[in-house]
DNA sequence: CTATATATGCTCTAGTTGAGCATTAAAGAT
DNA sequence: ATCTTTAATGCTCAACTAGAGCATATATAG
């Protein structure tokens, strides 16, 4: 009944996964190390349970020697424990082939993106893997075009029908076609059903399918690491709506539309601009510095900066601690799958 | 760089927790198994790689072995990796000192208390283990009566002011004495909060602190399992906002009433009943069976039942797959702290 | 038939959200 | 200097949501 480690021949390895998250301009930046097999992954490293009370100072510690960076705000995400999903290569780099890698993924979250100096290592725009993911022009083409045939297909090469109804029912609620139309938070509930439709290539490098269906140059990520993404960029996505999350990535100081390009480069869809700043200001998070910033053509726009007084809650409105309102522009309604 | 297990002597061993949840009337359960020192805990089992393809395979294979019961909604919580927080008796039972424990905590659902005829597990109300959680009754009297003084004690332990000003920030924020008022699915930050401050009597066991505050016979559990429970209620109050996850915890048909009383049994305070039936209704996922029942004294009442098909958002009403709305009843507006 | 206990229906009000019009303040062109 | 362009910012309106509580309906126990 308690843990008996004699019953496993293999030992049990501890990876700790970092997505270091920032944004830059209306970009969502994610740093990348690329790996031996040519593939962009997540920076990682082992946990030492000799030299690290916790994951958190463990998963700091690498981090940091890794790229001279000190992290703020982390948030762990989830653990991943499926065989066959791990890296298949770190057992022929390192372990034997008994090794059983868990890896225990965390968010973490960077005010902009310094430059790294390391090599193979780089900011990258997690759109590039997840293509489907960014709506703020629109529907992306490579929907219509592959990922819905490509479900269908799936859907349909199976023979009972009520397997093909709870398929379909999955696709509809995740990819947007219920009543609620489409959910920015469910990224990781898309990625898992690509692969289990075996359209991402990883699901093909898996061994899962001969061919993956998804024609994405780059798009896959060694290891597990672009499902741990996905489940990075959704946990961000559903905390920016009820905590202030957002100003860990924002410099000291930034116009009310910085903040809205931040915003919507991490949930992927516009937001209407005036309702935003009502938002805003309503909630009470932030106050202006007095400058401004001429940067944008127009009319200067007034600087704020974090209040973080705020929080103390002598204002009236009872909205502070909480995230932040995403008005959403015009729903184009998408055609019935 | 990559995962290396020759840099630890001990091994690791993975711990599966179950947090298995019911509700029965108006009593929020948990299923509990009595360990050798006599705490109350959660059931648990080591994982064991060879045997289980993932980490949700082999809770299920456990939970059954040990409950003959088979679960039906299953979510993880989180992995817990703290030394020092991990439990000394599964040291002194098996392992060699220098094995490192991880617990990696799950959420499971039943729908009703189905009786244990197991020796030494029981299902139990869960706020026995966290009486300062339930405000169904107005606030808990623990609260006033003994948390509160005694974090304003470890508030003004420390020598530094600013410190000072930090943790009564935090202390203000968990318990509700900021403008947010008293949120129930913090939990966690509570009894994280209570630990840190030596308030609990597994701080003491741990050796963080010499005498617990707080007096409340039997509350502690082995282990960090207090802790991990306390992370799947807040999960799980918080999730029920927004997932028709309460379903998964009642039978085939109910009462409004009845799911009210689940659902208040969760979350801990009372809701407004006729608000309550109409966000039911609107949300449209539960359909009249045609049946009444007449156990509660006065006019019978309708029975529900979950409706599936709602999913399909025939209707016009986006809200489906959406959670509930909890129409809060008065605030009893707390002193300010 | 009456008292009692709920279930259930409905209304009122305040606040929130989605949309979009109108005005203001700067830079650059004529 | 004036006009044009580009944003920032201020405001209004309607639809909808949420908090409260009154009124009516339908049982059971005497």
């Amino acid at each position: 009944m308690q843990p008996d480690s004699s019953s496993s021949d293999g030992h049990l390895v501890i990876g700790l996964n970092a997505v270091l998250a920032a944004v830059e301009g209306d970009t969502p930046l994610v740093l990348c190390a690329r790996s031996d097999e040519g593939f962009w992954g997540l920076p990682y490293g082992p946990f030492d349970p000799q030299r690290h009370r916790t994951f958190e100072l463990g998963l700091r510690a690498f981090v940091t020697e890794q790229t001279r960076m000190h992290l703020g705000y982390v948030e762990q995400l989830y653990t991943f424990g499926d065989k066959g999903r791990e890296a298949p290569s770190a057992v022929l780099r390192g372990g034997s082939e008994a090794d059983r890698i868990v890896s225990v993924g965390y968010l973490a979250l960077a005010p902009g993106a310094n430059p790294i100096e390391m090599e193979a290592t780089a900011w990258r725009n997690w759109y590039d893997h997840f293509p489907w993911e960014d709506w703020r022009n629109g529907e992306p083409p490579i929907l219509a075009a592959q990922i819905i045939p490509a479900l269908q297909d799936w859907i349909t090469s199976i023979e009972d029908t009520s397997q093909q109804r709870l398929r379909l029912d999955r696709v509809r609620l995740a990819f947007g076609y219920e009543a609620t139309g489409w959910e920015e938070e469910r990224t990781l509930d898309r990625y898992e059903l690509l692969y289990e439709a075996g359209i991402v290539s990883e699901a093909a490098r898996d061994g899962r399918v001969t061919t993956p269906t998804l024609q994405v140059a780059d798009a896959a990520m060694s290891s597990d690491h672009r499902r741990i993404l996905a489940t990075a960029i959704g946990r961000l996505r559903g905390k920016l709506r009820y905590r202030p999350i957002i100003f860990e990535m924002m410099p000291a100081s930034f116009t009310l539309l910085d903040l809205q390009r931040s915003v919507e480069a991490i949930i992927g869809f516009p937001l209407h601009k005036q309702n935003f700043r009502r938002g805003i200001d309503n909630a009470g998070l932030v106050r202006k510095t007095g400058n401004v910033s001429a940067e944008t053509g127009g009319r200067p726009a007034a600087l704020f900066t974090l209040d973080r007084n705020s929080t103390s809650g002598k204002t009236a409105q009872d909205r502070t601690i909480k995230g932040l309102t995403l008005p959403r522009l015009r729903q184009t309604p998408s055609p019935d799958l």
